[in-house]
DNA sequence: GACCAGGCACATC
DNA sequence: GATGTGCATGGT
């Protein structure tokens, strides 16, 4: 089989196991912003405290978090690991927006072309390439495939790619297999992730019970 | 107490 | 271009 066919073929199953998710867990799109930068490297479990703590002082929004002091912010995120670089890394956002775009999220969105936005988002110290998709993709609708540690993870078993493929390659693959369409590269990614979770851990790779253990 | 979790920047060869 | 290291919490 085909690379792309194997692809198409994964996404097919985990579309029938788990339905519609509906992704990305956040109320508002500058909230998913903020839990991409967050769950760098980090349980998700641990984020949604640091989250939590920062809507409790109201600071889940651009200026908020831009005025605030940064080793006040560093001690609200904590729960969420690294949380230093975290803060610089929020603030580094949030001053983005304010140059270039007047605080507002969607003036960013919509202001060039989905190349010239991920490089823009690039250039944001502490935005990498899977930070850089997942704002793309969950908070601006774009169609972006995000690649994160299961995918590689899970397609380099079911021998699609190496575990350590580099990350513009995978993606690529994924958005040359699968149609360009915001509503299937959300569904991919965040049932790739729910079945990483659930089945593909990296101390047990090979689980029985895995709906992609017959592909 | 080791290992892991939805990475990234930076140094060095 | 590949490889190594620091960053740090909370769950298993």
């Amino acid at each position: 089989m085909k690379s792309h066919e194997k692809i198409e073929k994964i996404m097919q199953t985990l579309f029938e196991y788990y339905g519609s998710l509906n992704w990305w867990p956040a109320d508002t799109p500058f909230e998913v912003c903020v839990g991409a930068i967050l769950t760098q490297n980090t349980a998700w479990s641990n984020v949604e405290k640091a989250i939590e703590n920062l809507k409790k002082e109201n600071l889940l929004s651009c200026e908020a978090i831009y005025m605030t002091d940064i080793n006040v912010l560093a001690e609200l995120i904590k729960p969420s690991g690294y949380f230093n670089q975290k803060a610089k890394k929020l603030k580094a956002f949030c001053g983005f927006l304010k140059e270039g775009f007047n605080w507002n999220l969607d003036t960013f969105f919509n202001s060039a072309s989905i190349e010239k936005l991920r490089k823009q988002l690039l250039s944001i110290w502490g935005v990498g390439k899977e930070t850089a998709d997942s704002i793309l993709l969950y908070a601006g609708e774009k169609p972006v495939f995000v690649v994160d540690a299961y995918t590689k993870r899970i397609f380099s078993r079911h021998g699609i790619c190496k575990e350590n493929i580099d990350y513009d390659k995978l993606k690529l693959l994924v958005e040359n297999s699968i149609q360009r369409n915001v509503e299937f590269y959300n569904e991919f990614h965040a049932s790739l992730v729910y079945v990483g979770k659930d089945f593909c851990k990296k101390k047990n790779p090979l689980c029985e019970k895995c709906p992609l253990k017959d592909l």
